[in-house]
RNA sequence: GGCGGCGUAGCUCAGCUGGUUAGAGCACACGGCUCAUAAUCGUGGGGUCGUCGGUUCGAGUCCGACCGCCGCUACCA
């Protein structure tokens, strides 16, 4: 029995979910999908991050308490994914009591282990925002991007964790497993970075209270970064049942957009080993959704409202977009006239008018129910190497792949029936009958396959054709028999 | 500047360690069919594989230079 332990970034919740973060929850659904699949244990993990000044400074606006206003941001984030079909198994909420009770253990043990010490920070504050910036963020160099007005030199004690100290251990850790980023120019940036040296990094501020305590030091706080890396660490019960932590440390997956790499592939596995646990198994680093080769952006009102086409179309519509226009790992250039298009080409088209064909020559050529899966002899729509290729490419991280050659199952069923041509035949004809079976089996096959994908439609497929469970990944001859279900158009058509 | 990557049909991209006439999907054109969501099936057009040079019996696939893009170059959830 494998185990199967992927989280999601956990989502600050100063927005409002949106495609970016829809993209990152749906393709960790799809992979944990697949792995139940597969029938390994799994645990899929997501979030919402609550702390920091960002969080407080809203909350206010709004003449709330913070944690009343995280109450309500973080249901947002919620009932989204619900929207989605995202089948998570905990929801980290950072200002709930068990994460503080990790964070402070795991702090506490870097910090025991002699990886903590006090330092004076020195930064750029601006009075205004009450924090600190980088140089780089400036506006003119010396102005606050918010305010506008110059910023000043500030310094405050804070706590530093020794990340320097673990220079060397990373670059030998992804040096030893370079499968350890995926995609592998990911690795290369990371690599690229830590060759340049690390320099310690402050983790607490003492500027603000909203975030979890230092317990050695109650006058600060953890830096929202560092207590929210932690959340993966909450949710496989470190630190108050070793049991489930064995169970699910560290053979982790960290789905993660790559503008967050360093942060995950940099502190997170020193603060890791500083606390004397292996590092994270491994990091799926997604690309960007772009609009036009732009980032999408509210001003360019250009955006891909993912809960406006789950509910125009369907979750699974979105779901399969997603996954399908783009390679993991790489930047999409995504619109709702390309989502259209290939709604239309592949799921109304080709998947969802097979299984009316199928279901509707059954019933009137095939006897009025499900036809048999006969014997594979001279396996006519190449399902066998097919259905393998798909199971390398989930098992990969690579469901574009894995859809194109469930896809390709599909297509060769429609180029079935076109030669066998059951319509001319008379009812019950034998290879009508056999083409028939094949191509409901075939269509059994390319469900399960994209199942991770599409989970709503591979089930009523599935359902329609008669077919009483999943079963395995592989063809599968079987009497046949079972009621069919006309049912309506699985993807009904879309015109524009 | 340094490090890394990319540039292949109209569009999005596959092409692992170099080897028959360079592939897929979409889009387009023509033809067939009518079971099906005016869906489907077949055929076809279209590519100097960024440019120049090199290695090799042979390079999209290796090397060099150049052109054009892009990412990273620390405390942004």
């Amino acid at each position: 029995m494998t185990n199967f332990y992927i989280t999601t970034p956990i989502y600050y919740v100063n927005g409002d979910p949106h495609l970016g973060t829809a993209y990152a929850e749906i393709n960790a659904d799809a992979f944990a999908r697949w792995h139940r699949l597969l029938g390994d244990q799994v645990l899929f993990v997501t979030g919402t991050d609550e702390y920091g000044l960002k969080i407080a400074q809203a909350a206010a606006e709004n003449g709330v308490t913070p944690q009343e206003w995280v109450d309500r941001t973080s249901e947002r984030f919620r009932r989204a994914w619900g929207k989605l079909d995202i089948s998570f198994d905990d929801f980290i909420r950072t200002t709930e009591p068990r994460h503080a009770r990790t964070v402070q253990e795991f702090l506490s043990e870097i910090h025991r282990r002699g990886y903590i010490y006090k330092d004076l920070y020195v930064g750029l504050y601006c009075v205004s925002c009450e924090a600190y910036y980088q140089e780089s963020e400036l506006v003119n160099g010396r102005d606050c991007p918010v305010h506008g007005r110059p910023v000043t030199e500030m310094s405050e004690e804070n706590y530093f964790f020794a990340l320097s100290k673990f220079n060397d251990r990373l670059i030998e850790l992804y040096e030893s497993n370079p499968g350890a980023i995926i995609p592998e120019t990911r690795l290369h940036e990371v690599l690229g970075f830590l060759r340049q040296g690390l320099t310690d990094v402050s983790i607490t501020r003492s500027s603000i209270d909203w975030g979890v305590r230092v317990p050695w030091d109650e006058g600060h706080v953890f830096y929202v970064w560092y207590d929210a890396l932690i959340n993966y660490l909450t949710a496989v019960g470190y630190g108050t049942s070793q049991g489930t932590f064995d169970r699910w440390w560290p053979s982790v997956h960290h789905l993660l957009g790559k503008d967050i790499l360093r942060f995950h592939a940099v502190w997170w596995p020193a603060m890791c080993m500083a606390a004397g646990i292996d590092p994270p198994a491994q990091f799926l680093v997604t690309g960007w959704m772009l609009v036009n080769g732009e980032k999408m952006s509210k001003s360019l009102g250009n955006q891909i409202d993912p809960l406006a086409v789950a509910s125009e179309l369907s979750p699974d519509a979105l779901r399969y977009y997603l996954l399908r226009a783009n390679g993991f790992g790489l930047d999409g250039d995504v619109s709702m006239e390309s989502l259209y298009r290939v709604y239309n080409a592949d799921l109304a088209n080709d998947l969802g008018n097979l299984l009316s064909r199928v279901v509707a020559l059954s019933m009137q050529k095939g006897g009025g129910v499900a036809p048999a899966v006969p014997e594979i002899g001279g396996d006519v729509l190449g399902a066998g190497p097919l259905v393998e290729a798909a199971v390398s490419a989930w098992n990969a991280f690579k469901p574009n792949d894995a859809i194109e050659h469930a896809m390709a199952i599909v297509r060769a069923g429609n180029a079935l029936l076109e030669r066998v041509e059951p319509w001319r035949r008379p009812a019950l004809d034998p290879e009508s009958l056999d083409a028939l079976g094949r191509v409901r089996e075939g269509l059994r096959l390319a469900a399960a396959i994209l199942s991770p994908a599409i989970p709503r439609a591979s089930a009523e497929i599935l359902s329609r054709l008669g077919f009483g469970a999943r079963g395995e990944l592989r063809w599968t001859p079987e009497p046949g028999g079972a009621a069919l279900e006309k049912g309506a158009p699985l993807f009904p058509r879309v015109v524009k």
